[in-house]
DNA sequence: CTAAAATCATATGAAATCAATAGGGTTAAT
DNA sequence: ATTAACCCTATTGATTTCATATGATTTTAG
């Protein structure tokens, strides 16, 4: 259940194109130094989230990466599973039930409806934060600091 | 976040001292057996819990080991804390607090109020289950497989 | 007193996962 | 045609995780 590094490379670019214009291509490498995110590893990750949908490319001289979808309809609880796969906080709440197979020798696990919770609700909060919201957060972020000034 | 399968082993371990006697000892090979541990790791997992105080030990013939506390006061969390660490979606987020200092380039990140909300949703699940919850948990489910029989 | 049953302690190995890089190929605008 | 950009596959290196091996120590039973 733990957000790998690269997942969150993943979604700091797609934070990083969220905020960008959606018409002009940004490069790989503007958004490999607005994010600090190694430039190779960059490479591997947008060339997933290219294959998923999430994001459209050009090539050649002036292309990049443009943002598919709209920022109020993507979600982090997307991306997360895309990247790193289902979240859970066990194996055995991996799929959307309550358990798999894997732990038949204990039908009747004390432990099974404590992960399926733990998942659940993790799980909400990542479905419920579009790109949109971080945007936000972002901008009263920096009010907030250039308010600092004034107190 | 995921929770390794050491601290499952030890969870399951305490469980089972749980569901037994709190005055003779329970040997490490009845634990093991019992809930699927191997035995050479539970030993490895029971000193530990042994140096945290969870449980005590007792040595030569006809030890084993008892559950120091009381199942009804003694959390999930408290054990996944003890032998995993932090619970936190992402590093940045293992303090108690909103952020830690690896992420200074990023001060007003967008990211980290969702995080430390992921982590205290899914700690809350954690910290407000304890040992006893589980033995009536195991109870109930007993009881249905029981009841299944008559529908 | 001694033999067996149990925990204690340290070291080591094997496998999986993760993070990152290497190197060469392809496309397209100027 | 040159150059700036993405495309693709493989591989490395580090870390973590899971587990086992080996031998010592302690305690009780007889």
């Amino acid at each position: 259940m733990s957000v790998s590094q690269k997942c969150q490379y993943a979604l700091r670019a797609l934070f990083e194109l969220a905020k960008r214009d959606t018409v002009q291509p940004t490069a790989m490498a503007q958004i490999a130094e607005a994010q600090a995110i190694p430039p190779k590893f960059l490479e591997l990750i947008l060339s997933e989230l290219r294959q998923g949908g999430f994001v459209e490319s050009h090539r050649g001289r002036g292309g990049g990466y443009i943002l598919r979808a709209k920022a109020d309809e993507l979600t982090v609880g997307t991306i997360i599973r895309f990247v790193d796969g289902p979240v859970a906080p066990v194996k055995c709440v991996a799929g959307s039930g309550a358990s798999d197979t894997t732990c038949t020798l204990y039908g009747n696990c004390a432990f099974v409806d404590m992960w399926s919770r733990a998942r659940d609700a993790v799980a909400s909060v990542y479905d419920n934060t579009t790109f949109q919201d971080l945007l936000e957060k972002e901008r009263l972020g920096a009010e907030a600091k250039a308010n600092t000034y004034c107190i």
